[in-house]
DNA sequence: ACTCGCGGGACCGCCCGTTCAT
DNA sequence: ATGAACGGGCGGTCCCGCGAGT
C-alpha cells in the first residue's frame, strides 16, 4: 500500500483535528461567518491564540472547514454509493445518500448549503474551495447519469445537467422545509420528486412526451 | 382614485423609506447578519444615529427590511399574476414571475433565501416574520394549484404540496447555480422543470403513470 | 400686598413645573448624574426637546432641579419650624423636621446628600449652586444655635459649628444606614445622639465637662 | 515568613494591579459609576480591549475596585490599630485612623462613600460587594466597643451599635464638610465629637446621666 | 515544536445631549 | 413643543500578532 511517506502524526495533529471537528460543527449550525476564534476555543477549552496558531487566518480555518466538510460529505454520500452497480442503481444511491445526510443535516446544519449563500457574492479563497466541492460532486452526479444513459437505464437524450439541476433542487428544498420552515414530511416530498424525475426520463416513456 | 385619506407623509417617511430600501440591498447582497447601522449610514450619508432613531433596535430594523423585501416581491411577482386568468395560466405566471425575480436576483441577492439560510437555527422576531412571509407565498402557490385542480386544468389526484415543494426547489436550484455557480442557463433549467412538472400532473397524461 | 409684577403665569410655567417635579424625583433617586433629558422626556409624555427647551442646557436642568429641592427643603423643614419658639425649641424643631425629611427621603433618594458626594470634586456652577443651598442651611441651624446659647438654654462656652457638625453627622448616618444598609431602626440612634448632644450642652453640664 | 506557596506573577498580575490601581484612583475621584473602560485605557496607556480582557464585565471591575478598596482600607485603618491594646486604646486607634484616612480621601475621594450613595437604590453584586465591605468595618468596631466595655473602660450599658453610628456619623460630616464644602478645620470637629463621645460613655461619667 | 498569556485596533449596537426647522 | 438629525461616547466582541514558557 502507498501510504504518504512517514506522515509523523505529531501530538498537533490530533488536537488540530479536534479543533476542526468542533468548529465544523460550529459552522454547520451558525454558518461559515458564525465561526469566531474565541467561540472554537471555548468548545476545545483552548486559548484563544492556541487555536488561531493552527490555522494562520480565520480565511485559511474556514478553508479547512470546508474541506473537512467534503471530505466527511465524500465519505458518508458518494463513497458508500460505490458499493450499488453502476447507472441507474448507483445514481439512485447517490440520491438516497444524499437525502439522508440533509436529514441528519437537519439537526446540524450544513455548510454546502450555507455557505452557498454566505459567499455567493464574496470573493475569495473560502468561496473557491466551495465551489470546488459542490463543482466536484455535481460531475459526480452527472457522470453517474452519464453511465445510467449509456447502459439504457435512462432515455437517450436525457439531459444530465437537467436532472442534476433538479435533484439538486430537490435537497434544497428539503433542507429548506424541514430546518427553515420545520416540516417533518418534506423528506417524502424529496423522494416523491426524485421518483418522478426518473420515472419520466425512463425509456420506454418516451413517445408521450413534449 | 382614492388614496388612503391624509397619509402624514412627513419628511422623515422619506428618509425612513430611503434607508430601508439602502437597508434591503445591503441585506440582500450581505444577508440580514450583514447588516450593519454604520454600513447603511455610510451608503445613505447619514449619521449613525440618525438611521438608528428610525428603528429602535437592530432587530426591527432586520424585521422592516422583511417586510420590504415581502412587500416587493407580493408587488413583482404575486400582484402582476392577478391578471391572468385563474387556474394554471395564473400558476404558471406566479412561477414565471417568481423565476424572472429570482433571476433579477441574481445580481442583487435575496432576502428570503439568504435570510432562510441564516435565520434555520436562530429563534426570534426576524425568524418568524421570514416564516410568516415565506409560508404567506406558499400558500398563494398552493391556493393556485388548488384552483387549477378544480378547473380540471391539473390532475384531480395532484398533490399541490407536492407541487409547491418542487417549484420551490426549482427556483432554488436556480438561485444557486446562477448566483453561486455563476451558471448562465439555469434559467432554461428552472423553465424546463417547471413546464414538465406541470405535463406529468395534466389530466390526460393520467393512464400512463404509475 | 406685593408680589411680583404681573407674573403672567403663561401654560409654560406649568408644564416647566412640571418637568422640575418628575426631573427633581428622578434626580433623588438616581442622583444629578442620573438625570437625563430623554428619562425626563419619557416621565412627562414629551419629546427630548420639548423638554430640553425649558432649560437650555443639562447643566441648567440639574441647577433648576437643585434650587427646587433647596425650596422644597425650606418649606419642609425650615419653615414649619418657625412655629416653634426661638431658641432650644426651634432648634429641636429644626432638626425633627429634618430627620423626618431624610426618613421620608430614604425612600425617595436625596439630592442634597448624593449631590454632595457627586459634585464633591467636580466644579461648576451646579456644585455652586449645591454648595449655596446648604451652606444656607447650615447658618440657619448655626443661628439657632445661637440664639439658644444667648437665651441660656446651652452653655454659653457651646461652639455652634460644633453642633452644627455633629447633627449633620447623624443625619448623614442616618441616611447612610436606612437608605444604604436598609436598617430599619436608625431614626432611633439619630434623635438619641441629638438627645445626647443637647443635654451634653446643657448650662447645668458644665461643672464635669474636661 | 511564610507567603502563599508559588505565586505565578505572570506579567499580566502586574499590569492588572496596575489597572486596578488607576481603576480605583478614578473610582475614588467620579464614583463607580464614573469607571469607563476607555478612561481607564487613557490613563494607563492601554487599549480599551486591554484593560477590559481582565475583567469580564464591567461591573466586575466595579466589583475588583470595591475589593481593592477594601483591602487598602483593611490595611490602613484596621490592621495598624491591633497594635494598640484591645479595648478602649483600639478603638481609639481605629478612629484615629479612619480619621486620617478619610482625611487623605479629601484630596483623592472615596469609593465607600460615593458607593454608599451611588449604589443606595440599584441592586446588583456591586451593592452588595458595598454592603459587605462597610459591614465587615462595622463589625469590627462593633467589636472593639464590646470588648472595651468588657473591660470596664466603658460603661456597662453602652449601647455599641449607637456608638457606631455616631463614629460613622462624625467621619461622615468629617468627609462631607472638608471635601464638599472645602472645610479646612473639620478633622477637629470630628476629633472633637468622638472624645466627647468616649467622655460621654466612660464609667465615672454614669452618675450624671439622664 | 507547540501552546499560551497578553495586548492592540477596529468595529458593533446603543444612548446621550444638542441643534434646527417647522 | 415637536420630529429629525448629528456627533461623540459608552460597554462589549472580534481577529490578530508578539513574546515567553514547556
Amino acid at each position: 500500500m502507498n501510504q504518504t511517506p512517514t506522515p509523523p502524526l505529531r501530538k498537533g495533529d490530533l488536537t488540530k483535528a479536534h479543533i476542526l471537528s468542533e468548529a465544523l460543527a460550529i459552522a454547520n449550525r451558525d454558518g461559515l461567518q458564525g465561526l469566531t476564534i474565541g467561540g472554537i476555543a471555548d468548545r476545545c477549552n483552548m486559548s484563544k491564540s492556541g487555536v488561531f496558531a493552527h490555522f494562520g487566518s480565520r480565511e485559511e480555518l474556514q478553508i479547512a472547514v470546508v474541506q473537512e466538510y467534503h471530505r466527511r460529505f465524500q465519505e458518508n454520500v458518494f463513497s458508500p454509493a460505490l458499493k450499488s452497480e453502476k447507472g441507474l442503481p448507483r445514481l439512485e444511491a447517490l440520491f438516497s445518500n444524499w437525502v439522508n445526510e440533509v436529514s441528519h443535516e437537519v439537526d446540524v446544519g450544513s455548510v454546502y448549503i450555507s455557505g452557498a449563500v454566505e459567499f455567493d457574492e464574496r470573493l475569495g479563497s473560502v468561496r473557491d474551495e466551495l465551489v470546488y466541492s459542490v463543482s466536484t460532486w455535481h460531475q459526480a452526479l452527472h457522470k453517474a447519469v452519464r453511465i445510467a444513459v449509456e447502459l439504457g437505464q435512462l432515455n437517450s437524450d436525457t439531459p444530465p445537467e437537467q436532472l442534476v439541476f433538479e435533484m439538486h433542487g430537490l435537497i434544497l428544498a428539503l433542507h429548506h422545509d424541514a430546518r427553515f420552515l420545520r416540516k417533518s414530511n418534506s423528506q417524502d416530498f424529496a423522494k416523491q420528486g426524485f421518483s418522478r424525475l426518473i420515472q419520466y426520463y425512463q425509456p420506454h416513456h418516451l413517445p408521450t412526451r413534449l
